[in-house]
DNA sequence: ACTAACTCTTTACGGCGTAAGGAGAATGCT
DNA sequence: AGCATTCTCCTTACGCCGTAAAGAGTTAGT
């Protein structure tokens, strides 16, 4: 995969230098195909969207798609910096606490919309422009509280790692759901019984008594698709602001 | 997928009732099965895991393993609860938050030694022998702190996201060193260049700053392979002890 | 008018998970 | 002992996948 390549797709300059085409006119254009995959990704996940996917709703042969786009893997670099482009600005936001917050709800937020985000998003950026424009803001929000540059890089992939496994957990909670046809109250309903067989209370005695609470099944305990984002989230800004508070009094 | 007979597939409890059978001897065991399934796994990734490529090296056809295991995704959910296995105890911790860093560093580890795993742990789970031991083992170490239950809960599912989080962002920047054959340094050294060219200082003025600062290209800056998983832990741990004293005080 | 450049097509290859059905081995019953 | 049953493991086959190769058809420059 060329970086250079890759990059000039991602920013869509591409095609700039050269205006005058020989042959016939492109029936299609990056930005129609990554719309298109980015509804299929949505509909049936990353797993089932494949470039005949792609393609059928276009109108085309899956082999066209590949005048546009060097491959699958390219096409997929676009579809995540394009839905980063729904994230939401922190400029409004009221001190660093709340930018910070709002980064990691607008993060959660495409997660949801978008459940095949969260595995995508790697520690090797991309740099299109929306991600781009994402690390900007951030790094804005932290500019003035007074941490060293590495702590602010350190703080942000902090929350993306957060947000991250969060948004995967209840992604995968819901994808089973889907794929099972059991909603998560239902799972647990169907093994709980069986669970109870081969799990005893004497060799597993806190989990026991955990599980005898109930508290498993309740909604948004921690587990299933809800689970505990925004406790786990405010606890995660408490660390970060004690760091700063530290730092300010040392 | 049958969760009965997922359950006493993760538990071997298959052919307990039924001693005498009436065909050949088995040549295999799942557990031999599961191990060289772990290793074809650390070696290729979980994408490069087939029933074909487990089933070679054992001597066997693709189609023979469907007589141990019901299909891939079974097999999949033993492999994973093997490997949790590697998970250290608990128990000669000295205090939650002791016990609470292990659990993470434990996570972390296994996570590192199979860059397959953090993928695959889910919010709905699986409940095979070794995940149930490491459940009952974290849920006793919090469980003299105070905390509702409900919150127990919630802080290990944040524990989990965290390094869910972080091991997948260490394992993608791994992964990606491995198939371009470019380490982190040298993608930077690639595409540093490329970046500067299209991103311009005046629209990106924050992040612009932290990148001429030079901190990206620091090992364990937060981003990378190591990318500040002990920072984030500390923070995280922070979080929580805040919320342990503010209940012990409120 | 001719040619070069470009888009889009059809075909093909080697991979995948696994359904179907058959060959051969070990047991239980007579 | 001999047969039927039951089990393991095999080969074959189907419909998916990404994409390489090569050809058909369209447009622009000369």
């Amino acid at each position: 995969m060329d970086p250079a390549r890759t990059l000039a797709l991602l920013w869509r300059a591409e095609h700039e230098p050269v205006r005058p085409a020989r042959g016939p006119r492109q029936g299609l254009t990056v930005d129609r195909i990554v719309r298109t995959a980015i509804a299929v990704a949505d509909a049936d996940g990353l797993a089932a969207l494949s470039m005949r996917k792609v393609a059928e709703p276009l109108g085309v042969s899956a082999m066209s798609l590949y005048t546009y786009v060097p491959g699958r893997a390219e096409l997929v670099n676009c579809m995540l910096d394009e839905v980063l482009g729904e994230a939401p600005s922190l400029e409004a936001a009221d001190g660093w606490r709340q930018a910070l917050e709002r980064y990691a709800r607008g993060g959660m937020a495409i997660a949801r919309r978008h459940p095949w985000v969260p595995p995508l998003v790697s520690s090797r950026m991309l740099m299109g422009p929306n991600e781009t424009a994402r690390w900007d803001g951030v790094l804005g929000a932290l500019s003035g509280v007074g941490l060293p540059e590495r702590e602010m890089l350190a703080v942000v992939h902090l929350l993306d790692g957060y947000v991250r496994g969060a948004a995967q957990q209840s992604a995968d909670a819901e994808h089973d759901a889907r794929r099972s046809g059991l909603s998560y109250d239902e799972w647990y309903e169907q093994t709980g019984p069986l669970l109870e067989k081969t799990i005893s209370a004497d060799r597993y005695p806190a989990l026991t008594r955990v599980w005898r609470s109930g508290v498993f099944e309740e909604p948004g305990a921690g587990l299933g698709p809800d689970g505990g984002f925004e406790f786990g989230l405010q606890r995660v800004l408490d660390g970060i602001e004690r760091r700063v508070a530290d730092r300010f009094a040392g």
